[in-house]
DNA sequence: CGCACTCACGTTATTGTATAACAATTGTGC
DNA sequence: GCACAATTGTTATACAATAACGTGAGTGCG
């Protein structure tokens, strides 16, 4: 599934040691504000989403887990990564069945997602006005609820 | 996997005979032209998708076309459907894993899709400028090679 | 003609992705 | 203690996609 990519950490440098800590915080704190508990299984999913800015497969996931021993079948997998998403802070990449960290919790945004289709590594750009797309929704008579924007191409690293 | 949803023709309405008609002669030239043959399946599979503007799975189409004899194994299905996508008249809706008939093959552009939930009609619109996206690929060093845009909610008729 | 070659299809098997459904457990409030 | 929601465990299954191999039809050409 998931090459055995280096792990690249987005395309743009960032301390990722903070970006880590601050997303298991706002996981945290959201858990709490909705009643729910970031549970351990919950708690390493996302671990294991931070570690890089890539793509992983929710069976790569599960695998982890597993060796961890918190949980071997698909439904662990996936009851913790719908819990993330619902939180807000995992997005689901629709091209590649797979799922990443977000990087930037809290605001409400619209996806836009420059996945690289060498190294799965993952950018995040909030799309500002969804390129009129609202417009000719309106237009049609649409109720858009969600929307996400997926680019495909090559990452500056995998350019050469 | 689909509903047993209505016929819905697409959220405008619009002279869906002569779409189908323009839409199997687009498929017929752009075959001539690559020295490809739009066989029976291929043509068959693009009928399917005529009948409305919405997403069908790959499995649904299948079957479709094992009641037509016309091949009963996945890899039918899905030849066809590359065959189609990589003409440029069907389209695949990552969110679905289904695909649907491009509404204005010829054009080259960045598919926009306004799916409903609800009974999975599609509509499609090109999107304009991709959202000032295509700015935060070039700060990035970012390739991008294809782009799609897909937003969910509910259509007209399912708002009710 | 005989041969090489590509296109298209048939078929078997396998891999990957995701969810339904039900049981068991834990914690909290009353 | 009891009701209730949240969480996890487990089994089985459905849905999506492709690998790999074989077959036959058509075309171009020496």
């Amino acid at each position: 599934m998931s090459d055995p990519a280096p792990p690249l950490e987005g395309f743009a440098a960032h301390d990722h040691r903070r970006c880590r800590t601050e997303t298991l915080a706002v996981a945290e704190r959201l858990s709490t504000e909705r009643g729910l508990k970031l549970t351990p299984i919950r708690r390493r999913v996302l671990e294991i989403l931070l570690e890089g800015h890539r793509a992983l497969g929710a069976y790569d996931i599960l695998h982890r887990l597993a060796q961890d021993g918190l949980g071997s079948q698909p439904p662990v997998a996936y009851r913790a990564l719908n819990f993330l998403r619902d939180l807000g802070v995992v997005h689901r990449i629709e091209k590649l069945n797979a799922f990443v960290v977000c990087t930037h919790p809290r605001d409400a945004h619209v996806p836009a997602f420059l996945i690289c289709r060498k190294c799965s590594s993952v950018a995040e750009a909030s799309a500002p006005s969804q390129g009129g797309l609202l417009g000719a929704a309106a237009q049609a008579g649409f109720a858009i609820e969600t929307s996400v924007l997926e680019a495909e191409g090559l990452c500056p690293d995998c350019q050469g």
